[in-house]
Order: C-alpha cells, then sequence, then structure tokens
RNA sequence: GGGAGAUUAGCUCAGUUGGUUAGAGCACCUGCCUUACAAGCAGGGGGUCAUAGGUUCGAGUCCUAUAUCUCCCACCA
C-alpha cells in the first residue's frame, strides 16, 4: 500500500538504472517505425542549468511519448568539447596550480584537457540521471571522438576541394585573452561608456591641422591614412596632401573616399587598415599599407615606439596623457559606445589583421533559402515563426572564420612547405608542417545530426534515422547552430537534417532577469530535484509556457505540481485500496452512468492529449490532464464511486488510472511508474506500455451526469449563501428519482419525496434540462436577504433576456452564424424566461 | 537602421481556424479535520483583454496606426 503522502526521494530512488540495465533506452526494433532525436550536446565545462533541464525535458517527452506510441525511437546522446570554453577553464585550472599552460607540450596540455573531459562527462552523466532521461548510451558520442573527427575532416578537405573554404589575411575579431581568432557570432556586443578623443593631425606645413575624433588612439601607430569625403566642401582640396601623425611624426596621406561620412564627428577618419575592418577596405581601394601595432596578447608592438610592451589600455591612457602635454589633444568625449566582447572570455575583441581559413557562405546560404521555398523537403520550425531567423541569417551572413589559435579541438588538415599548401589527412612528406589551429566548435556540431550517425561511414544507422525528426533547442542558438545544420546538411546529406525544429525560450528568474553569474540568480535543477522531485520539476518546466515563450522559474509554480502528484498519488492510494478485492478482470458489463461519463471523459481526454503531444504543445496536455485528473476523477467520478463500489466500478477505476499514469509518463516519469507497478494488472515497466488509444466502445450518449454535477453544485451553492441547514428535495424527474443515494450523500437533504406540499415553508425550483426540481425550506430567519437576491437575480436574467433577444432578432447572425450556435442561443433564452417567471412569480 | 515578441484577474501565464457573459495556478473571502488527500474538501469574489480607429451579423483573436517593455541582427571613425 501507499505511504499517506507522496515522497518523491523514495520514489525517484533505483529506477534509472533498472531502467538502463533493463535496456528500455536503446533502440533498435526494426519491426517499428523509426523516430530519432538527437540531443543538442552540452558543453564539457560544467554543471548542467535549468535551460539544459528544459531543453533535455522536452526532448525526453517527446520519445516517451514516441516509444509508448508504438515508434522505434533513438534518443543520441553526446557533449560537445567546446573548444574556447574549455580550453579557458583548462587552462585557468593550470595557472591556479602556478603553470603556465603556454609553456606545456601541446600533448602533455591535452591529456590534462582529456582528463578534464572526462571527469566533467561524468557529472553529466550523473545529472542525466537526475533528470530521467531515456537516453540510448549504446549510440553516445562526443565531436572530439574518433568517428567525429573522421567527419570533421572530410567536410574540410571536400569543402577545400569544392572551393568553399579558403585561407585568407582578413582582418578578424581577435581574443587576446584566449589569443584567438573568434567568428561574428561569438562576439557580443556591450554598452560601455567611453570616449571619442578629438586629435589634430596637422598638415604637412603645419598652416593647419584636421580634427579627428578617434575611440580607440593607441591605434594611431597602425595608421597610414586620413580618409575625408571627396564631396565633403570642407576638406576636398586637401586630398592628395599629407598630414603628420601625432607622436610617430610620419607622413601620411589624406585620402578621399566614401568612408568618410561628412555628417558624422569631424568628417575626417584616421585610417587603420590592420585595426579596422573598414579601414581595411579603405586601404584595399587606396593601396595602404597595413601595419600592425598589437600583438596576440593585447600589448603594443614596436611600431607603438616607447610604448612598445604596454598593454593597450595602459598604452591608451599614457598616449592620451603625452597628447595633452604636445598640445595634440583637442577634447576627450565621453561617449557609451557599442563595443564587442568575446562571448567566452568577456574581454574587448580587438578587430585584427591575420591570416585565417574561412568558410565562404555565398552558394551554401543560397542552398538553405532555396531549400526553406520547398514545403516537402524544408525544416519546419515549431513555432513557425522562427523560420525567419534562419532566413534572415542566411540573406544576410558573411564569411565564417572557422579556425581558432587553439589545442582543444580538430586539428586542420593542412599542411606547409614554405608557400605551398595541401589540404589532406596524412602529412605530405617530412619537410612539411601541419597547421597549428583547430575548428572553430560549431564547425564539428554542424556536422552533429548525421556525424553522430555514423557519416562518414554509409552505416545502417544513416539510413534508419536520418533525416533526424526534431530537433529541441533554444531560440538564442538558431543562428549559431542550427543555420550550420542545415546547410552542412544541404550540401553533404543532400536532404534537411531534421523534419521539424522545436524551439523554445529562456529560462529566467522569478523577475524575469536572464539567469547569470553576475546576478547570480541562476537555480542549480538538483536543488529542485532534491526539493520537489525531478517529476514536479519536469511538469513545470514543460507545462508552464506556450511553445516558443520564455519561461520565468517560479518555486511556487513547481511546489504547486508537487500538489498535483501528491493528489494523484492519494487519488491512486484509493483506487488500490479498492482494487485488493477487485478480481482482476476487467469487466465493463455493468456501467452505470457516472461510470460511461468518466470513460467518455478519459476518451476526450485521450483524444485531446494525442492531438496536443503531436504538435508539441505540452502546456495544453497539461491543463487537459490536470482537470481532468482532479475536476473529473478525483472531484466527481471518485465521489460517486464510493456510493456504489462493485466489480465494474474497480475495473473503471482501474482503466482510468491506468491511461492517466500512461498519458503522464513522459512529463513525470518516476512517481508513474511507481504507481503503475502497484497495479493489479501492468507491464513489466510503463515506459514499455503501450500509449492510451480512444476506445470507441467508450463512447455513450444520453448520460444524465453533467446535469446531475449541476444540480448538486447549485444545491450546495444555494445552501452554503443562504445558510441552509435543513431541506426537503421534492421531484418526480428521473435526474432525481435514478440518484437517490447521490443526492442524499452529496446535498444531504433531510428527506427527498416525488410529492410534497407545505404552505409554510419557502421553496427554490431548479431547472435543468427538462426535469423540475423543488427544494422546501424554512427561511424566515431572512426573508428579507431572500428577496434581495431574488430582485439581483432578477435583474441578472433581465439583462441576460434582453441580450439573447436582440442578438436573436439581428438578422445577420440568425443568417449567418452556424445553425448549432444559434439553436443554443434559443434554447438558453427559453430557460431563463421559465427562470424569470418563476421568480417574478415568487416576488409578486 | 532592419526584424521578432510581449501588453489579458493582485502575481505568473493560457486562450487553436473570429462565434457572442474571457480560463488556469498561486494569492484573497466564507464554511468544513466528510473514513484517498487539511500541501485537502465545498462554495465565492475579482478582468471595459495597452490605446485609438477599421473590417464583420459578431473581435482578446483579423487589418491600420500609437504607446510602453523585451530580445535579435546591422552600424557606430
Amino acid at each position: 500500500m501507499l505511504d499517506t503522502k507522496y515522497n518523491h526521494l523514495e520514489v525517484e530512488k533505483n529506477k534509472y538504472n533498472n531502467w538502463k540495465e533493463k535496456g528500455y533506452f536503446e533502440s533498435g526494433d526494426l519491426s517499428l517505425k523509426p523516430f530519432c532525436i538527437v540531443i543538442p550536446p552540452p558543453n564539457v565545462t560544467g554543471k548542467l542549468h535549468l535551460g539544459h533541464a528544459w531543453d533535455t525535458t522536452l526532448q525526453d517527452i517527446i520519445i516517451r511519448y514516441k516509444r509508448m506510441d508504438g515508434y522505434d525511437a533513438l534518443w543520441v546522446p553526446g557533449m560537445d568539447h567546446a573548444g574556447i570554453a574549455t580550453q579557458a577553464k583548462v587552462d585557468k585550472k593550470l595557472k591556479s596550480e602556478g603553470i603556465d599552460p603556454r609553456s606545456m607540450d601541446r600533448d602533455e596540455w591535452l591529456k590534462i584537457a582529456w582528463d578534464w573531459k572526462h571527469e566533467y562527462a561524468n557529472n553529466i552523466h550523473e545529472q542525466w540521471a537526475k533528470m530521467g532521461l531515456s537516453l540510448d548510451y549504446t549510440k553516445e558520442r562526443f565531436t572530439l571522438d574518433e568517428g567525429l573527427s573522421k567527419a570533421v575532416n572530410k567536410v574540410f578537405i571536400d569543402l577545400y576541394n569544392k572551393g568553399y573554404i579558403y585561407r585568407g589575411e582578413r582582418i578578424i575579431n581577435w581574443d587576446p585573452e584566449a589569443m584567438t581568432a573568434l567568428s561574428n557570432e561569438e562576439v557580443i556586443y556591450k554598452d560601455v561608456k567611453g570616449a571619442f578623443y578629438h586629435l589634430k593631425y596637422y598638415l604637412e606645413d603645419n598652416s593647419d591641422y584636421l580634427e579627428v575624433a578617434t575611440t580607440r588612439p593607441e591605434t594611431l601607430f597602425g595608421d597610414t591614412a586620413v580618409a575625408v569625403n571627396p564631396n565633403d566642401e570642407r576638406y576636398k582640396h586637401l586630398i592628395g596632401k599629407k598630414v603628420k601623425l601625432p607622436i610617430v611624426n610620419k607622413l601620411i596621406p589624406i585620402v578621399g573616399d566614401i568612408h568618410a561620412d561628412p555628417a558624422f564627428g569631424t568628417g575626417v577618419v584616421k585610417i587603420t587598415p590592420a585595426h579596422d575592418p573598414n579601414d581595411f577596405e579603405v586601404g584595399n581601394r587606396h593601396n595602404l599599407e597595413r601595419i600592425k601595432c598589437l600583438n596576440p596578447d593585447g600589448t603594443m608592438n614596436e611600431n607603438a615606439c616607447k610604448y612598445n610592451g604596454l598593454d593597450r589600455f595602459v598604452c591608451r591612457e599614457e598616449l592620451v596623457k603625452d597628447l595633452q602635454e604636445q598640445g595634440l589633444l583637442i577634447k576627450v568625449e565621453e561617449i557609451t559606445h557599442n563595443v564587442g566582447h568575446s562571448e567566452r572570455t568577456d574581454v574587448m575583441v580587438e578587430p585584427y589583421l591575420s591570416k585565417q581559413w574561412f568558410v565562404k557562405m555565398d552558394v551554401l546560404a543560397k542552398q538553405v533559402l532555396d531549400n526553406q521555398k520547398n514545403k516537402d523537403a524544408k525544416v519546419n520550425f515549431v513555432p513557425s515563426r522562427f523560420e525567419k531567423i534562419l532566413n534572415h541569417w542566411m540573406e544576410d551572413c558573411h564569411d565564417w572564420c572557422i579556425s581558432r589559435q587553439l589545442w582543444w579541438g580538430h586539428r586542420i588538415p593542412a599542411w606547409y612547405k614554405g608557400e605551398e599548401v595541401k589540404v589532406q589527412i596524412e602529412s605530405p612528406g617530412d619537410d612539411w608542417v601541419q597547421d597549428n589551429d583547430v575548428l572553430d566548435t560549431w564547425f564539428s556540431s554542424a556536422l552533429w545530426p548525421f556525424s553522430t550517425l555514423g557519416w562518414p561511414e554509409e552505416t545502417n544507422l544513416l539510413d534508419r534515422y536520418y533525416p533526424n525528426n526534431v530537433l529541441v533547442t533554444g531560440y538564442d542558438i538558431i543562428f549559431f547552430w542550427v543555420c550550420r545544420m542545415v546547410f552542412q546538411s544541404l550540401e553533404f546529406m543532400h536532404k534537411r537534417p531534421f523534419k521539424e525544429c522545436l524551439i523554445h525560450g529562456l529560462i529566467r528568474d522569478k523577475e524575469g532577469r536572464k539567469m547569470s553569474k553576475s546576478l547570480n540568480n541562476g537555480v542549480d535543477p538538483l536543488d529542485v530535484i532534491d526539493e520537489y522531485g525531478c517529476d514536479s520539476l519536469r511538469y513545470f518546466l514543460a507545462t508552464s509556457t506556450a511553445p516558443g515563450m520564455d519561461l520565468r522559474y517560479d518555486s511556487e509554480k513547481v511546489a504547486s505540481t508537487w500538489n498535483f502528484i501528491n493528489k494523484l498519488w492519494n487519488a491512486s492510494r484509493f483506487v488500490l485500496m479498492n482494487l485488493e478485492s477487485w478480481d482482476k478482470v476487467e469487466d465493463y458489463s455493468n456501467l452505470n452512468n457516472s461510470d460511461k461519463w468518466i470513460l467518455n471523459k478519459l476518451n476526450n481526454t485521450i483524444k485531446t492529449v494525442r492531438k496536443h503531444m503531436d504538435k508539441y504543445e505540452f502546456n495544453v496536455v497539461g491543463s487537459e490532464i490536470y482537470s481532468f485528473v482532479w475536476n473529473d476523477f478525483c472531484d466527481w467520478y471518485i465521489e460517486l464511486a464510493k456510493i456504489n463500489m462493485n466489480n465494474t466500478t474497480k475495473t473503471v477505476l482501474f482503466r482510468v488510472l491506468t491511461d492517466i499514469l500512461k498519458m503522464l509518463h513522459p512529463f513525470m516519469p518516476f512517481v508513474t511508474e511507481e504507481i503503475y507497478l502497484m497495479l493489479p494488472i501492468h507491464d513489466e515497466s510503463i515506459m514499455i506500455s503501450s500509449y492510451p488509444k480512444e476506445n470507441k466502445e467508450f463512447k455513450f450518449k444520453n448520460i444524465d451526469t453533467d446535469n446531475l454535477i449541476e444540480l448538486i453544485t447549485r444545491i450546495r451553492r444555494f445552501k452554503l449563501e443562504n445558510n441552509i441547514k435543513e431541506y426537503i428535495l421534492v421531484s418526480k424527474s428521473n435526474l432525481v428519482l435514478n440518484n437517490i443515494d447521490v443526492l442524499m450523500r452529496l446535498t444531504k437533504p433531510k428527506e427527498i419525496k416525488e410529492q410534497y406540499s407545505n404552505q409554510e415553508l419557502d421553496t427554490l425550483d431548479i431547472n435543468i434540462d427538462e426535469a423540475l426540481i423543488t427544494l422546501y425550506y424554512d427561511n424566515s430567519a431572512n426573508r428579507e436577504r431572500e428577496l434581495e437576491q431574488l430582485r439581483c437575480e432578477k435583474t441578472r436574467l433581465e439583462a441576460s433576456i434582453a441580450r439573447r433577444k436582440n442578438l436573436l432578432s439581428n438578422q445577420g447572425y440568425v443568417s449567418k452564424a452556424p445553425a448549432h450556435l444559434v439553436e443554443n442561443e434559443r434554447n438558453t433564452l427559453k430557460d431563463e424566461q421559465q427562470q424569470l417567471d418563476i421568480i417574478n412569480k415568487k416576488l409578486s
């Protein structure tokens, strides 16, 4: 027998390992239709947060649903090596031990990184287990494992051979902390306080100066020109002349270029081709020299004269001081501007001239856009509006910088001998050296949907499970990841990576703020699981918001889910207690009205739940099951069943509870398994039992239970509002005569009679459907109050009748609205008029 | 500058293709320890659906403006 109270700690113990050992998570039954999801691989850098809990819960719900519904459901687990993020953490750890990571041998360092990976992978496995995720661990992959590395190499080499990958010197975003290039997507722009430094660039003959405004004065050591707009009347006569670069006193030309906007600032721009993407373009147009003045670690180099070796920000400070002393600083204008920061190290990125590998995006992007126009081949986003993010990114994307100056990642299969380059896996010979760089993490993640299934080998898995059925992820990484999976898949598999892409929002704290380390408002899912149980957390995460919307974490809501589970727990206790004396054969021979009523409701619930499960509308599923369990099953059916408990009733209790547990199982796997296994008839585990289907035999008509419920509710309300302790219920209707036991128990009249008359007593008439029910009661103490209530009711009815009459006299409505609605209106109007007559009689 | 979303009860959110007195959870009020459950039961109160127009017999829902908030992309010498 169950405890009197739901105890999530007890319930969630020991189940996961048992499931796993029994092989329930494993796919591969070839007699069934395949269904496949690959997990968005978490980074091996730390703990999973609530966002992961949300993302994986949604996937587990889908997978468990499909598995129960007769699919061969494969959920592929895996993790991402997360290049920069992991390398930064490993380096930090080494530094804290007093070791300079860059002084280490590359292979030595990699050994330590792999140890780190194993440790963190363990943590993640433990968290997955706590979340109850039914992942097929026999197919687990890691982005750096041998097979995936093979896939990465093949893609790189093929793209290179097709001309979609090239190496070139460009301005890229440089992270001086991690000392690597970044892609545009890895740069986060933040508003920071800075300044416009207005400097004097004197003309060659010292006759005058140009006022140049810059936010990065320290880059002046890389200036090779100043630009003015060729149509700018103020300056156009100076084009071709020269100015003296402050401090350096080198002469640089004044060029005319449209990049200079006469309306912005002073209209004069210093041109630093090696440290600014726009200036780089200007430099190309005017054949300017590219002079770097920064080292990769963010310090100034030998071109910075006496500032050589200073940190870029220290240099700025000292340089400004010196400029001021020399009278070259006109003013410092404080501004707030958007400056790029590294996503991982959070330092300001430096636009930096550097030789890197790039993916040429134009053709690849166009393939995606074309494919999205084909409704049978496109990736279908849920909700559909997120397709716009994909399209938008593809319409306006620049080449993708894929090389990273890191050790943790897939080493680029390119070899150099002097100026010669060969792209291949094997070394071309002794005098060739391999590129030291690795590939952007997203380069390997982009292949995830097919590389995890064995590509480039032609495997059975690929054949069976590709394209994946659905990918589940947050809208924040659509352009990081989803876009890239789509174009790589179209290029190499000639198919979309997944048929559907289910997008969820971000998780926020109770005040609606993003959860972040700096605000220290993060919530650890494991703490929530300890307090409320994994089942409560999962149900909360899956059902609290509409698809695609953000979700505020609110422990009160999780607590309210716990209450719901406790309710389910206690209803199950009631059912199990009664099933102890059941003869364990499903017997529907003797169904009474309330049995039929709940079976009807069960059927409708199953139908609605399936419909919305298929559309991933788990919030609708949640409220549907919630109200069925609490309002229909507990509040009414169980109460009615108590009055007429026989073998058929027990059968219905068993049937309804079983199906409730199964429908809830994808959301709350542990508690449903616990209760399910205590049922007198059950399969080996609920997770491999079959999902409820609508039962055609459970469709019944002309059930009076809804009317009975309405009657009981009205009597209860009437009694409570008027403080009636004693009354006699009089009616000849079947509604009453067939339900005497129920009415006696639930509305507690003194007696129930077919006929009765007593002029001394007050009466209340209730009309339900065709039935007339009269309550006789003594209300002499409350005469005035009753009259007042009648008057209120009269006013309400009159207004309602007027509204309905008006509506029904509207020709447009009567002729155009659906017939059943009009019919409903007419019936209700008739009802209301009858009620009004009764009240008028009483008031007169 | 371009784009997306939000605005509904005190709070957090639902609201399918327009269908006529707008739903839930929490909170609140009244009465109950009724033998599954007091983390419960039985009842109840509470919303001119951001604003202004429009389409329609009918608008929370569709259209056009406006306001406020959030996010993404681009630019920022």
